[in-house]
DNA sequence: CGATGTATTGACCAGCTTCAAGTAACGTGG
DNA sequence: CCACGTTACTTGAAGCTGGTCAATACATCG
């Protein structure tokens, strides 16, 4: 299986996601918007009894502090950069993003779709050997920290140090997940597992439309990327969920998953998978 | 159709394993060694400087606390099941492991190799939904610790609470740089990557022979199951990495890497790549 | 000395990539 | 309003990477 033929990412492609960060009109109009909108003890993601652990007083209030501003990007554009050893600190608070890493030549491979509550920027803190690549998939809306952050979660409260190794173990268990994937299941397994997981967790943070879809904001480039599989492959197999009734896409960016236990079965996934609350900071 | 695709480990290779456990002749005469031989501000690995941060002594004192024994495996033993709830928590003091995820059908991913220093059970502890398998390639030695630890060191020294974050973070660091390997490397330049990483890596714990080789207890077959791809085709690159004068093996389970620079070119990666030193816990 | 595990090699073929072409939707500027 | 460029999605044909099957060699071991 020639997944090593290993598609080369059209630089096109690559020069699309960096064209798109001057396209105008956006969710937000301030880019460097400093002040905080949304104190942090109403933040709406934390309504979200289902997807995220309840949080203690203190503890909100020193999140609260260490908070430094809200920012905005646009899609495409690139939050942090694969080299940058000084990236800051985020929590995705609204939209979609992704990590990535590149070959020198361009190959591109996607490890992780992040959506709200993701926090970013933990490895790139820590690891100093090359990191990855943040880039917005959507119009996104991030929490930044303040420099030191880490430092002073651990001391000051350990139960949000605790929180911090969590996620950060939780990142690496993501990644394994899809590492079983990209190496041992086939490009229909492989296509089957990616969306069953992005439709499980899209539909804890948006609701489905009236046709009972749910947004999905990857072209069929980046689900060849995250994949390892080249495009056109990733059309076929997609087309092949798509005959056998599995799932169809009502419009452009709009996923419905019509047949969730006969995914999970062409993914060899087992189904259902209910995923306990995880820590938001 | 063909779950072909991926090549599925032969049911014979993972029976092998679990024999393994039968047989006898370890390191260690007791697997259930009660008390700890190596008092921890003794450790041999700490003397690894190069490796390894050097630690505070209050810091020494509390993971000495939190110490129970010391455990010892033989090559093959399954430290940690795939889908156990309670799974332990460990130091490799030892000798070498490996994580690794399986499909139901039995095809399997190795995710990780893991050496002397390395941290294993913190995602098991963490993470609910399906972890890893943590299995010995060698006869190995681990430092067992007591329930609570995790929670304790958080608490206690927030400093090794960062330190757990440092392992946790670096850890999907690892698997990241895999998963772009297996995503989008080529055969050949994915086996170069990994013996590169693994010769580099066991560079840091083991002396060469006369001959310059280094110890690699990894078979083909493990290799295979590393990359996604199959023993037979890992064999054939192997060969021309040796064709290339790049490697040879002396020995089965000796590697020589004979030209850093040219595997790390073959490999696309970027060369050298000095490690920074890490937590040891 | 057969049994087992590992490495090796050849022959064949299939999964996936590549190349190429064509459709559809959208926004732009004339 | 309509050419025109751009992006995303489709589909067909050809060929390469890597999988499968099979057989050999060689070591270690009870």
């Amino acid at each position: 299986m020639p997944r090593s033929i290993t598609p080369r990412t059209p630089a096109r492609q690559l020069e699309r996601d960096a064209k798109a960060k001057a396209r105008v009109g956006s969710a937000c109009d301030d880019e460097f918007e400093v002040h905080s909108e949304t104190p942090c003890d109403e933040c709406p993601l934390r309504r979200r009894r289902e997807c995220f652990q309840p949080i203690r007083p203190e503890e909100l209030e020193l999140i609260a502090d260490m908070k430094q501003s809200e920012r905005c990007f646009e899609a495409g554009d690139v939050l942090i950069a694969e080299n940058s050893d000084d990236a800051p600190l985020y929590t995705l608070l609204e939209g979609w993003a992704f990590r990535s890493k590149q070959l020198p030549d361009g190959r591109r491979q996607i490890l992780d779709v992040l959506m709200p509550g993701a926090f970013i920027g933990l490895q790139q803190r820590i690891t100093v050997r090359g990191g990855h690549a943040v880039q917005a998939l959507t119009d996104v809306r991030v929490c930044e920290f303040k420099r030191g952050t880490l430092l002073r979660l651990h001391e000051q409260l350990p139960s949000l140090g605790m929180d911090l190794t969590w996620l950060a173990a939780n990142g690496e268990g993501v990644v394994d997940a899809h590492l079983l994937s990209v190496g041992r299941r086939s490009a229909f397994e492989r296509l089957a597992a990616l969306l069953l997981m992005l439709w499980e967790r899209a539909g804890h943070f948006w609701p489905p439309r009236d046709d009972g879809s749910l947004p999905l904001p990857l072209t069929q480039s980046h689900l060849a990327d995250a994949l390892g599989l080249s495009l056109v492959h990733v059309n076929r197999q997609f087309r092949r969920l798509v005959r056998e009734g599995l799932l169809h896409m009502p419009a452009e960016g709009w996923l419905r998953v019509d047949d969730e236990a006969g995914l999970a079965k062409a993914a060899q996934m087992p189904w259902p998978r209910n995923l306990p609350p995880r820590p938001l900071i």
